[in-house]
DNA sequence: TTGACAATTGAGTATACATTCAACTATAAT
DNA sequence: ATTATAGTTGAATGTATACTCAATTGTCAA
């Protein structure tokens, strides 16, 4: 982790608590990249997609027509997940299907439905 | 899933492929939750904080420091962190601890660092 | 009561990005 | 060759949001 000083504008508090914590921080390289995974999950469209990719392989028009959206949409959020690596694509004629790539997709979604569910039920607001 | 016919504007090609994922798809409700709630780990301000509590329950100053930020930023977050049900807080004095609500983030970081390490290790690009 | 500090909050700003639109490429069929 | 369709791409636009700044609240100590 990289720190600057001069950004923090408050106090130390709990010097060892603070030291303990910042011996076990990972690097900046990691939080970014994870960060940028988890954006990518972080939109309805592009969850939908990979929901749907996870039924069934499909290609840009079928999926348009599955999410009821347009194909150039389409096509860009399937760059954007291509280029993170999450979807693969094979072409075909003049048909491009796509698929997933990351089989830790669909564990991220059952665990990201848990805490959700976990919320609705009784969980403290 | 709803549809809005009029927004796609391509023909479907695969009418039981397209049937059968429809047919499977979750609700709309559900896709915008998950969206949300993966959108509050895509942020690397966010994600190093919950890293950071997942060490050590902390004080915003304390927080602050170890990520080298302003208090009134990381304050912020915690406001949306607290807001999405990820971290409670605990008042005493004139501080205000903070620790992880849900016990779903750390899988969750598990598998997304997994998959990081998977792209990097030989995954194809 | 006054002063100091922890924390929150609202407004303002700058940046990121999802979708639209239009133009374009590539493949298949006639 | 021409036409139609699948898909991609770049620019433009509108919206969401992270951080800053300033003001404010709440608590403790003197």
């Amino acid at each position: 982790m990289s720190r600057n000083e001069f950004i923090c504008d408050c106090n130390i508090i709990h010097e060892e608590v603070v030291k303990d914590t910042l011996s076990k921080m990972a690097d900046d390289d990691l939080f970014n990249k994870l960060a940028e995974f988890f954006k990518i999950l972080g939109d309805t469209t592009r969850a939908k997609i990979l929901f749907a990719l996870d039924q069934n392989e499909m290609c840009v028009c079928d999926i348009a027509n599955v999410l009821g959206m347009s194909k150039s949409s389409i096509s860009h959020q399937l760059g954007t997940l291509r280029r993170s690596g999450i979807v693969k694509c094979r072409k075909q004629g003049k048909e491009v299907y796509y698929m997933l790539e990351d089989d830790h997709v669909k564990g991220l979604f059952e665990l990201g439905i848990e805490h959700i569910e976990h919320k609705n039920n009784g969980g403290n607001r």
